[in-house]
DNA sequence: CCTATATCAGGGGAACTGACATAC
DNA sequence: CGTATGTCAGTTACCCTGATATAG
């Protein structure tokens, strides 16, 4: 049976021309793309965030990394957990401020990054593969206007 | 305390400049305009996209109905118990294929409709907000192109 | 028999909320 | 004292899967 069956080619003009709609769309599909090859390597793409933000910035507290990858405490806890157990990030407490946790990237985290960059790659292939360069550089643009623009407003509510 | 705590500004560049997280971050915006307002209504956004298929289409059959709106027909189930329950819409046996229920838009729904669509709209403005015409419209021709290519793959894989 | 429809039960990833002990 | 940190428990919306009774 279809679980989610042979849907229709085209779905309601009214919805369908709603760029809230249309954005929606696309993050679903390039969610399934990534978070596919993602999984191919046992973690998911907030794993993935982490060790991205980790190699970037070196060791940093728990908060900290939270609040550059927009993850919530809650949830990055378990996702450090799931890191931790397979080796690819350490846990140390900070002795200057025992509150905190500084997390670091292991040998083996890097690894894994690594490995991981190459198929998010190839993943943002499979996503923009009907555009030219010159759309793709487009609507790279406009997306990051539109997140950079509701990113501040949502600090300035939130402060 | 801060539950998504003042993020900041600047998340990992590796992170912010890959299109398929740029996407999901304007995405994850737009849910929240829109599913704000729409909240205020009493409804959530699968329930405003089967009131606007109904509108468009006429009275269908659930699983057609599901089929337009990319639906899981379980999901469908459940949207459709509340509307009907608010009376928005009508569910009536077919008689002349007695496994389906005709599913029609009542008055109610109609005039809910309406109030829908101007929300919807007015979400649509805040959300591109910080583009001018010209870009508002390329950004929809991007998304279109994306959104077309990856949901035809898609449904040739289920086929 | 085989397929489609509607329904029900439930899982999984993700964003979020509230509470709490601990350390500053 | 108030505030930040890490942790734990729980909720919700959404997408998806499976099973089943019924009708074609």
């Amino acid at each position: 049976m279809e679980p989610t069956p042979a849907p229709d080619p085209q779905q309601p003009r009214a919805l369908a021309r709603l760029p809230s709609w249309l954005v929606g769309q696309v993050a679903m599909h390039a969610n399934r793309i990534v978070g596919q090859t993602l999984g191919e390597e046992g973690v998911r793409k907030q794993h993935f965030a982490v060790l991205t933000a980790l190699q970037e910035q070196g060791s940093v507290s728990q908060a900290a990394l939270g609040r550059r990858v927009w993850m919530d405490r809650s949830d990055l806890n378990g996702v450090l957990n799931d890191l931790e157990r397979d080796g690819l990030v350490a846990r140390v407490r900070d002795e200057g401020d025992r509150r905190r946790n500084v997390i670091a990237l292991t040998p083996a985290g890097g690894e894994a990054l690594r490995r991981l960059n190459a198929r998010v790659e190839a993943a943002q292939e499979a996503l923009l593969e009907p555009l030219s360069g010159e759309e793709r550089a487009e609507l790279r643009r406009l997306l990051t206007r539109l997140r950079d623009h509701h990113a501040a407003r949502r600090r300035a509510s939130a402060s």
